[in-house]
DNA sequence: CATGAATGAGTGTTCATTCAT
DNA sequence: GATGAATGAACACTCATTCAT
């Protein structure tokens, strides 16, 4: 399995500091495999092509955001919390790294519609994490029985993520871990009907 | 005043097609140019450069948004009312207009980072609208006092943002302005503070 | 029409230049640019692509070339005069171009099978002028009325071409135009039957 | 002797293999190492490089062919008869190996210069052998005492190889064999001089 | 004003060969 | 002897922009 090997982590951890430092756009294969500290050939041994590092970028990246969302969410009883948790860690973890938040909020949305598209599929987990939480809020009558489920993920999500990209263009400027009480405020109003 | 003349729109408009049809990295200046029925050359007589159409563009159909936007609010009393108004039309022009709905949703936004960063000066506009509109509501106490104006303004344009977007990527399957007054609920319970 | 353009016949004759010189798989398209004296771009206003500067280069060169021989087999009666004049003025025009001599008898051969087939394609003009003069002698008598014409097309054409290609890789150190006679006897006591 | 052992053998008839089945430009030493059976680098322990092992395919696959002309030109007692057995046989050979064929007839000369140099060094036994025949029938005087033994060579090599070239080229629809009588006659009349 | 021919910088990917194991 | 992971040089083509007419 390639993944496991430890030049396959390498070069995507190459990738991105180069498109943080460089934008996507200067982001060539040649620059990230000398950050890699390996050869432009040695990078398609470990993948397909230019995309396929971009896309086991941010599998790789989401996948551990996942485990660790999940893993806060598991310790909390009611949604509510389940949910403040869920945008605590969030915004700690692109906090944590500003390197990781200025190519996901940025510089990989600059990638073509195919890219985006597949991007969007390694999203749905996340997203599928969101509506769980909210269908056991409606369950446990903390949020309104009439909640549109997808409605109000495209809420907690949109949300989340304008007020991340927000602070990102902003150079990071104020904390964004202490926004997380009132945004959950905000979330949990509106799901939980008047 | 080169806004006025007939090219300058005529060109704008070829934009949004040739944009809309190809996607937004095969949408060369010379397509744009055939499609607008001038020159190569005539293009560079209205616009700056290639990255001053898209802006153009970005900033004419805004301009026609906010004149809309702006109208019928006004015709409103009251906060609650104004949002509900904003969030129908903000999906109604965009149903209405399924090129244009592509381009801003999906293609503008892979631009680069430069663009994008001036992409967002001119949504600073409509960004204003909702604050005015959040900030009426507080003084009419429709919304609570303690109202955050900032995060309430990103969860207003993020939630409707990826409600817009999540129809665009599901190929317009649904009847999105059906959705304005769900997702005008869940904005104004945020709003409102229990 | 691109092909009466100077620029169209000055790539050609770059690219003859360039490949004499340097070998098939040395002619870069840059080389070609440079020593047409034109921009790399430049060469994309007039072919499509690599493959098609060579393609048209073996077109416009034996369109030439089919067109020195049709004219002097007119001015002879008799098939074998005809045949005479064919090795003669082959023989002539390769002797006078020593580039294009060794651009299509060694570089040219080296493109891959789909050029060489679309090169095949220009010859079979060459294959049909030969079938021409065989089929007149024979209806002149002056070849065996039992001559199988696709074999001795395949003889003449293969005779001429085989002793090209020893002469050019024998750095043409010998006369080839003075063995234009001995070649013409083999190939007429050939078809002649005994 | 490396030639001799199990793997030199296995590595030539594996390239033929894929030469054929990919052609020359697909034909990377790791498909043929694959072929083969061998790791990537156990081709470096047999041959000098990719190109020694196409020499010295067409060494070891020549010297068949040589070996078996040889043979059997040494039972005919006239030079129109060796002729005729080694017309035969030649065709014969190339028509009970289709990938044989592919490979010398089409693949092989889309190699460089310097290769197909290489490659004339180990013909040139072949016309030797064409040679000989061919002063043995002037001995004789079975053909013309004014016969250019270097001429008559090039007619001879160059019509068989025309023939076999178009015969592969047409896909082998026809029967090659059944063409070396005609073939014989058009090359002894050549040869006979009138 | 308008044209459109010409420019030329910039990059992902392949594959023959090596060498540590 | 045998392996196969790693190397790194090399190149066709696109397209935003200019400027002579």
């Amino acid at each position: 399995m390639k993944k496991n090997k430890p030049k396959y982590k390498q070069i995507i951890d190459a990738a991105v500091i180069i498109i943080a430092e460089n934008g996507y756009h200067q982001a060539q294969v040649s620059k990230i495999a000398k950050q890699a500290g390996v050869a432009d050939g040695t990078i398609y041994l470990y993948f397909k092509n230019k995309e396929d590092i971009l896309i086991s970028l941010f599998e790789e990246k989401m996948g551990i955001f996942i485990d660790k969302i999940n893993e806060v969410i598991a310790g909390k009883q009611k949604a509510s919390e389940k949910l403040l948790v869920m945008v605590e860690n969030h915004f700690k973890i692109l906090s944590d790294d500003h390197q990781l938040a200025v190519v996901t909020q940025l510089e990989l949305r600059q990638s073509n519609k195919e890219l985006r598209l597949k991007i969007n599929d390694v999203l749905k987990e996340y997203l599928q994490l969101v509506d769980e939480i909210l269908l056991y809020g409606i369950e446990t009558e903390e949020f309104s029985k009439d909640l549109d489920v997808r409605l109000a993920r495209q809420m907690v999500f949109g949300t989340i993520d304008e007020t991340v990209t927000t602070w990102v263009m902003n150079e990071e400027k104020y904390d964004l871990v202490a926004l997380a009480p009132a945004v959950h405020k905000l979330l949990t109003n509106g799901c939980r009907g008047l």
